[in-house]
DNA sequence: GTAAGGCTTACCATCGTGGGAAGGTCAACT
DNA sequence: AGTTGACCTTCCCACGATGGTAAGCCTTAC
């Protein structure tokens, strides 16, 4: 099987497919006399394994992890669940984020008159130093 | 003023002032005759503005947008809310998919023992083709 | 005058993905 | 046998927004 059926049964593309070997995440495959990569069955099975974790937003990096887990036969549930939740809790942070932020931008778009006129409490509160959206406690990073 | 306090002023670091002034976002800053930038007041006031809509998550694209609005003393206030409606929008749409994804995991980690055993419905589920997670009736692109 | 710290440009890295060019290969049809 | 079209290869570029670093110039204070 050559890298287009690989990418077609396995839903990775070919670009991708390249690139996942090029980082390490799956071994190198073996070729033909000419050059072209080949997959067997088992390749097939992992890179649908692949899809599916990134299709859940696991990183590569955390692929990697869960990669070798699954490879594991002596492997302890705890660990794939610690990986589990870990990026479970980081989905929520980033939500909780967008979640403020959207918050913050919903309140004033419900101000904003959205008509002919030029007021806009929008592009007010925008230029004002940092007080109003819930930012005065928080720690100014970033 | 100079790039350092414009800096400190504004809360983006020099290395941003310099690349909003690159892709075009800000207009090119005056220079001293050995070359260094010099900001005024309205400089630091339209950066602050640039920061607090990053801060909300909107795209230096949606900035573009934003700051002829602001700049536009005839704008229309319902030109800024759909930029601001569109950008809720969008968080939303990745809010959602993002829900998805933890609800998905959540619930297979819930399914994990997470003890020293081996078996664990999460990795079995990554293995498994297309059905289970709430896929089988999207439209597989990607 | 010198040392410290600020400024300049230029390049590299991130992360995962797509696009494209230039060229080799394979299979099928004429 | 030759051609054609689809496929494969590698290599480079791009994204978005940000940080880092290095080499070299400028300013300021001592």
């Amino acid at each position: 099987m050559n890298i287009g059926e690989a990418s077609r049964a396995s839903k990775v593309s070919a670009k991708m497919i390249r690139y996942y070997e090029q980082i390490g995440l799956i071994p190198a495959a073996e070729r033909t006399a000419s050059g072209y990569r080949t997959y067997s069955q088992p390749d097939i099975h992992r890179l649908h394994f692949i899809r599916r974790s990134r299709d859940l937003g696991f990183s590569v990096a955390e692929i990697t992890d869960l990669l070798g887990l699954w490879n594991d036969k002596a492997r302890h549930s705890a660990d794939v669940k610690r990986v589990a939740q870990q990026h479970i809790a980081e989905l929520e942070h980033r939500m909780e984020k967008m979640r403020q932020m959207t918050e913050t931008l919903r309140a004033l778009a419900d101000c904003c008159a959205g008509d002919e006129r030029p007021e806009c409490p929008i592009l007010e509160t925008l230029q004002q130093p940092d007080d109003s959206p819930s930012e005065s406690k928080e720690h100014t990073e970033r």
